[in-house]
DNA sequence: GTGGTCTAGACCACA
DNA sequence: GTGGTCTAGACCACT
């Protein structure tokens, strides 16, 4: 699994695992019905604890994007992006930071900039 | 002052606080040197309590956007906008918050739109 | 009187105000037994309350550096510097700045220019 | 952590933890990515509140001294002393402490002493 | 376990 | 009246 974590970032580690598995299967990496890593290998791996990488998981099935066959492990759903229910909190999140961004004197453009970027990056 | 609170918004309220007092200096509603209101009369006002007004005037003084003068009230610095030192961090909110949104399927337009949109309310 | 008042600073106004008529008896302006403004004066010509005023002098006079007729005013004491018993917590307000100065990776030699600046500035 | 507070000086309770932990890292005895204690078991040991406590770390985290990750705890900054935006305010301090202390008829040569006599103790 | 937010309320210093 | 400090304690998010 390339999987990288920044346990300095203010983002919240469950987060970012939710975040790196969801752009591997948008980028084609992980297609419907592939196993993922067991919580504890992956959570070995990464040198997390359990606990972290087991909510990430949670929310992913939650959201509908893998689904769990109990002791056998997690995998990807059918139409996991489809399903995807998280989207709208994302959206909100970014709706929030740029009302922010603006109240802080940012401009327009240099958040449309970052975004193209952000875009441009790994696409 | 108007300044209204979502109590319901997952960001701080002290943040909203913060924000809308950071537009208000944007809009030019607030001048420098212009007084703030006591925090009591803000905090009555919103029906919040004492010290959740005071850390956000905490923070804008800290960033250089106001000053205090015990015993007389809060007020806006000289240049409160040039000082902003909270700038950067609201940047990196919105840089993760795109990354987020990337990540779950969120399509480039989408956010482009968003941003437009925010852009346009009260410019 | 030739005081002036700086209403920006964090020194408390009443501590300014005792601060300078201090240093106009250490100049040798204001000798003993001269009559000070009255509060009410003094108060209307540097535009501040008459209760900081008040404070002020209600300090010099307990600290035995004026003395009061009521109904005449305040004068200068006999030996106001040498009775002056502010001078231990002045010490005391040094060492604590010092110490915090000192914490915060101020030099040595940086507060001994600092001293020697303002000790010769209206000697 | 050996933090000692005087509950009967002037100088606030958070302020005293501040300078204390500054002087720590100064020594060397913290270093870059230390971990802190964690604000509770602090506020145990000293026997203050929680919330005194954080306001310490706050604001040594709002001058860019120590960074915190949400739920593992707090840690020292790489550039710790270089970032601290606190000296500024310290100076000040010092200057208003030392013209107050003119002002009472302190001589200059007690000042340098007294400044001598603190960076001998433990430096 | 960790830190983050918020409330309620006390007491003090300053204007 | 103003802001500043501190306490006690609740509830939440994250590890």
């Amino acid at each position: 699994m390339m999987v990288t974590i920044d346990l300095r970032s203010r983002v919240p580690i469950y987060e970012q695992i939710k975040n790196q598995i969801l752009e591997l299967i948008l980028l084609g990496v992980l297609k419907p019905h592939d196993q993922l890593p067991s919580i504890r290998a992956l959570a070995l791996d990464l040198k997390l604890n359990v606990n972290t990488v087991k909510r990430a998981f949670q929310d992913l099935e939650a959201a509908g994007v893998t689904y769990t066959l109990p002791g056998r492990g997690s995998f990807i759903a059918e139409n996991a992006l489809e399903n995807n229910q998280l989207k709208g909190k994302a959206l909100q999140e970014i709706r929030d930071a740029v009302l922010s961004g603006r109240a802080n004197g940012i401009e327009k453009d240099e958040i449309l900039a970052l975004v193209e970027s952000i875009y441009q990056d790994e696409k």
